[in-house]
Order: C-alpha cells, then sequence, then structure tokens
DNA sequence: AAAGATCTCAACCGCGCGTAA
DNA sequence: CTTACGCGCGGTTGAGATCTT
C-alpha cells in the first residue's frame, strides 16, 4: 500500500519561508519536485516554485504599480493579449502573477470605461484600428501595428518578446541564469554571489518578519553574529537550518 | 457599530511544451 | 516513436481586507 505524504496547502508561514529561502541560498534550484523534502517542507514542488517566483525571489517590487507601468502594460496588453510573462519581461522586478492580477482588478476596468468614452466620441477612427487589432492575423500587418502602438521602434515580435537581462534569478528557468558576463550559470555560488552585491541583502524590509540573518548564513553580517550557529553543508541534510 | 458588498492578491489547478530515457 | 517527468503559463478561486450602507 502506498502511502501519500501529507502536503500542506495555503498560505505559506515565515517558517516556511525561511526554509525555502535557506535552502536555495545553499544549494541553488535543481529539481522543484525534490527540493521541498529536502528543506524539511511538507509543500509540493509546485507550490514552491510559486512561491519563489512570485514571493520570495530577489528584485520583486511589489504593490504601487507607477503610471509609467500602468501605461506599459496596458500598451503591452493591447500587443500581446493576456502573455503575462511576456509583459512581466518587460517590466522589471514585477512577476507575471502581479501584473495579471493588477490587470483583472484594475487596468482591465479602466481600459474598457476609456474605450467607452473613446469609441463614443470618434466612432469612425477608432472602428478602424480596433478592427486592425482584433482581425489581424496577418504577421506583417500585427507588427506594424506593433511598431505604431510602441513608442521605442521594435523590429521583430522577437524583439519583443526578447526578456531583458535585469534579474538575478531567470524568471522563466528552473536554473539560474546569468544577467551579466561576471556571473557564471546555476551554481549556489551564483546565488551567494547576487546577495552578496546587494540584491538580496537590500530586500529585508520587504519581507516582514523573516530572520534574514538566519536564511543568509554567508552573509558578513550573520558570519560576524551567528559563526558559532552556522550549519556545515554537509550537515544540511540531516540537520535543516531551521 | 454591524452587516453586507466589493476588492485584492496569494495560491491553486489544469494544460501544454520541452526534454530525457 | 512513445512515455514519463519537470516546468512554466494563464485562468480561476477564496480568504482576508476594505468600503458602503
Amino acid at each position: 500500500m502506498v502511502r501519500q505524504t501529507y502536503l500542506k496547502k495555503g498560505t505559506w508561514s515565515r517558517d516556511e519561508d525561511q526554509k525555502l529561502i535557506a535552502y536555495i541560498v545553499r544549494y541553488g534550484i535543481w529539481n522543484w519536485n525534490e527540493m521541498p523534502k529536502h528543506a524539511g517542507l511538507q509543500r509540493s514542488g509546485k507550490s514552491s516554485r510559486l512561491r519563489w517566483m512570485n514571493y520570495l525571489r530577489p528584485n520583486i517590487r511589489r504593490g504601487n504599480f507607477t503610471r509609467e507601468e500602468e501605461e506599459t502594460i496596458i500598451r503591452l496588453q493591447k500587443i500581446l493579449g493576456n502573455r503575462w510573462s511576456a509583459i512581466a519581461a518587460r517590466l522589471p522586478q514585477r512577476t507575471d502573477n502581479d501584473i495579471k492580477n493588477y490587470w483583472n482588478t484594475r487596468l482591465k476596468k479602466r481600459v474598457i470605461s476609456e474605450n467607452k468614452n473613446s469609441t463614443a466620441a470618434t466612432t469612425s477612427t477608432t472602428e478602424t484600428n480596433s478592427s486592425m487589432v482584433e482581425n489581424s492575423s496577418d504577421t506583417d500587418s500585427s507588427l506594424m501595428l506593433t511598431n505604431i502602438l510602441l513608442d521605442s521602434p521594435v523590429s521583430t515580435i522577437d524583439d519583443l518578446l526578447e526578456p531583458p537581462a535585469y534579474s538575478c534569478f531567470s524568471p522563466s528557468g528552473s536554473n539560474l541564469v546569468a544577467v551579466d558576463d561576471k556571473y557564471s550559470m546555476g551554481t549556489d555560488n551564483y546565488l551567494v554571489s547576487c546577495w552578496e552585491t546587494q540584491s538580496y541583502l537590500e530586500q529585508p524590509q520587504m519581507i516582514e518578519g523573516l530572520d534574514w540573518e538566519a536564511v543568509l548564513p554567508n552573509s558578513e553580517l550573520s558570519h560576524s553574529h551567528h559563526q558559532q550557529n552556522y550549519v556545515p553543508l554537509d550537515d544540511f541534510w540531516v540537520n535543516p537550518l531551521i
């Protein structure tokens, strides 16, 4: 008889967050399905991945979308449709989930009401343009439209979808991806490099209540204060950090 | 002050794609 | 070629927060 391991669902606790961060700091991301077990979490790989990608990973900005960000989302949504990951790639520090939520709860309504107003005002001209958006299946004409709608010139749709290199972590890949030539791919050393180059050490104020010194055992800060509590790498498997 | 309505957003689910065996 | 697995994406849900009456 196979006994199904209990998997927790719902809101993540601080303790769980710390466990996940501590694990990824040490070992990097290697297999989302296996990692939670080793990190001492009763969570699915899927849930862990989501938590990391949308909340815990470095360089995430939350709340308070700027006017510029709003306009960018509206423009890109018009061109790309609900391809949130592609839109997120154009908005540094925003997650696709955040953008999707923001669109669904606020921007969509705004766009709809603005469209109503504008169609009432200029029926004939807008009809021509919107029919281009909705009916165009032709690549050339949609690309032409893309160039018209975007302020900056875009030569191909691939250019538009190409994610900018800004993040320490790949927003989509299972492995870590270098942002510039300085770092190598996919190692936890790389991860630590990111942390030590400020990206993560600036984060504590963003996730209230997390014990950042505990999850960053290699930082200078924690070295000076917590040397005695440091768990050697080999022991982590039998003695999780948190 | 209380109750109901509405909003927000973290998290879940199902599906499809890519890859390795 | 087929199958299994891992991952990422987009749609949806529901609990908690906030607003309105």
